[in-house]
DNA sequence: ACAGTAAAATGATGCAGCTCAATGTAGTGC
DNA sequence: GCACTACATTGAGCTGCATCATTTTACTGT
């Protein structure tokens, strides 16, 4: 079934065992708001969380939704995206297991400002505004972590509205290499390979620009020697290159 | 003096009484996440800042320095702005009485990630990070509250990258010239006048594009009765029309 | 009233990146 | 192995906006 892959990305399959109460505390205790809680605290908390499957491409929330719950990422990959008027998506982040995503109205949101999607087959846990609310009267500190988390975040919207308003094209597609390298990237021989699925139209919509300019970027880079890459899936072969284009 | 002015603009005069401990508890008020508290804890709270008298474009802060203060604008207006190497700066928003500015270690951020200065000559208070801490822990509500602030700044930072990837420039600087009437806009006659001084360049900085460009476009709305506008003034004469053009 | 300065307007030119269109290719189901 | 589909590549042409250069105008200090 898979003979014939030349893909040189892994695979993952979701399975029951990513869901088991082991796998869900050592997942919220990697959450950044959750690390002050001690092993006892973290048992009672994961409690008050329902863990769901995601298939891949599946919607877990829409843009415009009423905000009801608070989730973190056990399994697989999922993808945030704004939808605008004019079709032209904008994909605002790629979240790795640890993350949260979602809102509630207690946190000043009625409405989930965008689109959550499995962009993998996920693995997802979620709590209800009651219950985080408890959580947050019973551990105080959670709540300045999570103002660090925000804070990180609008640091991030930030730089990329930087990049936009003022790096062309190949600098902005450079960059977002790097950080998706960083963040997904495990080394493969001499290569970074970027282990997640990434097409030309994602990394068009996370970039604010075209499939078609990503796709020439990209073979520039190829050929360049600075990334190999193919159907979905990008290997950084020379960082120091690929940071040198990011910064000039 | 003022005799051979032709600007509507008002020039407000900051005056010792701009921040007397009534005017001070009224902004203090103001802010978001101390609106649950009640007069008598807002006094103690009072308590723990100290005002500062800021020249019209002083830097309060600059990018890249220590986080130490946070800062609640009192009068004037403050300006946010981020440097590239490039050269090109990234205004992030103008801030009105009432506003936070500023981080501190303690939520997160070890450094300020963008510049501060006085816009218009300013009255600021400031808090360091013991004593926001002792604040915080006798009123843990205000961490929520923060949070509900930091999201609404977020949502508005995603909002502008769906901008400047989606959007033409005629359509980003209307957008911006409604919502900047809709912060400091006030009824006068059949107008809104923007009661901010705003040059071409601090347009040009906010909506990712050049002086030029944004004069050229100021110009066109001119043409089309759409605004009246002159050096560091606007006053939007068809705000329907305004949002025609900021929604096609 | 005059001179000096910062801001704004306007024109001419070039090009990065979008658009439209056609072709190539990896992965999958049968 | 073949056919189908979704993804990627590549080309050609056009245009929105940046860039560079110059002139005009509003405001301030003296």
């Amino acid at each position: 079934m898979t003979s014939r892959r030349t893909t040189p990305l892994a695979q993952p399959v979701l399975q029951s065992h990513h869901c088991t109460i082991d796998t869900r505390l050592e997942k919220l205790g990697l959450v950044t708001f959750f690390q002050t809680l001690d092993r006892q605290s973290l048992h009672g908390v994961n409690g008050l969380f329902r863990a769901h499957h995601v298939r891949q491409n599946d919607v877990i929330y829409r843009q415009h939704d009423k905000a009801a719950y608070l989730r973190i990422l056990v399994f697989g990959a999922v993808c945030l995206l704004h939808h605008t008027e004019s079709g032209k998506d904008i994909l605002i982040d790629l979240l790795q297991p640890g993350e949260y995503f979602g809102t509630l109205p207690l946190l000043g949101e009625d409405h989930y400002s965008e689109t959550a999607y499995a962009h993998t087959d996920c693995c997802i846990l979620a709590i209800n505004g009651t219950d985080f609310e408890q959580i947050l009267q019973s551990h105080p500190d959670i709540a300045i972590a999570l103002i660090g988390i925000n804070a990180q975040r609008l640091k991030k919207a930030r730089d990329t509205i930087r990049h936009l308003a003022s790096s062309p094209v190949e600098k902005r597609i450079a960059a977002t290499l790097l950080s998706l390298a960083h963040k997904f990237g495990i080394k493969k021989d001499e290569e970074l390979l970027v282990q997640l699925p990434l097409s030309r139209k994602n990394l068009a919509d996370i970039t604010g620009t075209t499939t078609e300019t990503a796709s020439r970027v990209m073979s520039h880079f190829q050929d360049e020697r600075i990334i190999k890459t193919g159907r979905k899936w990008v290997s950084i072969t020379n960082l120091d290159a690929l940071k040198q284009v990011s910064e000039h």
